[in-house]
RNA sequence: UGGGGCGUCGCCAAGUGGUAAGGCACCGGUUUUUGGUACCGGCAUUCGCAGGUUCGAAUCCUGCCGCCCCAG
């Protein structure tokens, strides 16, 4: 297996720095690199307490998994870095995680993530490193179209992660490598056991990886207490049905731990406002949304008026049409929360994207809601 | 303390002699590098309590307790 990393030179001569999480993907990635022949330097980035993450598995980026990178990199035989990123990333992604769940939105800490730490910070140490390219693990593919760099979706449509990458520049794709982009995840699996990586069989990561045991709403009390002070949970004509522990505990379009019993169907969350410390409640019917306004583009392909589009990670994109920063579904969306990433593609190609600044509803939403 | 009605899982609720539906909530799991969703599974040996009738009662009878409504 060798992949071509587009180095623009003789790989003898060429330096790659990839960004090694202690996980299987990033090992594999650098074994790629390392394949080629240039000269690899690993490096791993230490994000947050190391303290309570230690025994952790399917994190990243803290103990044990700095610990594995090392592990692997000394078994690649390349070089390897730590970096001390834990103020830039509290600052960029941690802080700014618990401030969107006090203003009642609901954040994607991993976009925030790779549009600061990984692809702002790490790629100018890369380059002062004199690299010729940062790869990464990520499943997405970079497609040198016409002079052009594009990103694609990865090919495993299983494992694709250009939606936590929307936010890439255009400079820093050109300096960026996804080795991974064209593999599916069971032949990466392969290849690190075939060189006998350890972290073969490590589990995937999952959950935010900075919050151990999924637990995030104790985190964002202890940074933002004003979360937990309890409230009404009404319905959508505000009549009062229960009191609840916290804005922190819901997120629109969720359905468990509502706690209010007796219905004829599911409640979800509709709504949530952190100054009246209120939460909005509704059947499935009243989360229904036709549309939403979108902030903070990054745009890496060319403006599109029909484009289909993602607002979460999972689940296939939908049919949308775009006019300015509003995004009209061409049939409704459910459970669209503010705060999470829009993503537009053509095809596999990723156009852009932006966070969700608000959605709205169909103008008779209210009236089935009630109806039904 | 005259009349009427009702008491079945945390909530709503079916079942009026044949051996406790369903929904909501809750719990567990699956899926998943965000949250959420979705899906699968679990969840009343017991029907306000105590007797009685019956081969057999949540269902019939008696008493008691509790709640609601209408009267006064």
């Amino acid at each position: 297996m060798t992949i071509d990393f587009q180095l623009g030179r003789p790989a003898g001569d060429a330096r790659i720095v990839v960004a090694m999480s202690g996980g299987v993907d990033s090992s594999v990635a650098a074994a790629l690199a390392a394949q080629t022949g240039a000269e690899v330097i690993g490096v791993t980035l230490q994000l947050y307490d190391h303290g309570e993450a230690v025994r952790r598995t399917g994190s990243c980026c803290a103990g044990q998994d700095i610990y594995d990178a090392r592990q692997v990199a000394d078994r690649l035989g390349i070089a390897h870095y730590v970096l001390d990123y834990e103020s830039r990333f509290r600052n960029g992604v941690i802080d700014r995680f618990v401030d969107e769940y006090a203003r009642g939105r609901t954040p994607v800490p991993c976009a925030s993530c790779n549009q600061g730490v990984k692809f702002v910070d790490l790629v100018a140490f890369a380059k002062e490193l004199g690299a010729d390219c940062l790869a990464t693990g990520h499943y997405v593919r970079r497609v040198l179209s016409g002079g052009r760099v594009e990103l694609h979706k990865g090919a495993d449509p299983r494992r694709d992660q250009s939606y936590f990458l929307f936010g890439t520049t255009r400079e820093q794709l050109e300096f960026l490598r996804f080795p991974l982009g064209e593999l599916p995840k069971d032949e990466v699996r392969r290849i690190a056991s075939e060189i006998g990586l350890e972290v073969a069989a490590k589990p995937d990561s999952q959950d935010i990886c900075f919050v151990p045991d999924g637990d995030y709403a104790s985190l964002v009390k202890r940074l933002r207490p004003e979360t937990e002070a309890p409230g009404d949970i009404v319905d959508i004509d505000g009549r009062v049905l229960g009191r609840h522990r916290g804005v922190v505990h819901f997120t629109v379009g969720q359905r468990r731990g509502i706690e209010v019993g007796g219905q004829k169907e599911p409640l979800y969350v509709i709504s949530i406002d952190p100054e009246s410390a209120r939460i909005v409640v509704g059947p499935r019917q009243a989360l229904a949304v036709e549309g939403m306004r979108i902030a903070d583009w990054n745009w890496l392909g060319e403006d599109q008026r029909e484009v289909s589009v993602k607002v979460r990670s999972l689940a296939p994109p939908v049919v949308a049409s775009r006019d300015g920063d509003f995004i009209s579904f061409s049939r409704p969306e459910y459970g669209v929360a503010p705060g999470q990433a829009a993503v537009l593609y053509d095809g596999t190609r990723l156009l852009g994207g932006g966070w969700i600044a608000e959605t709205r509803a169909p103008a008779d939403s209210k009236l089935n809601a009630v109806a039904a």
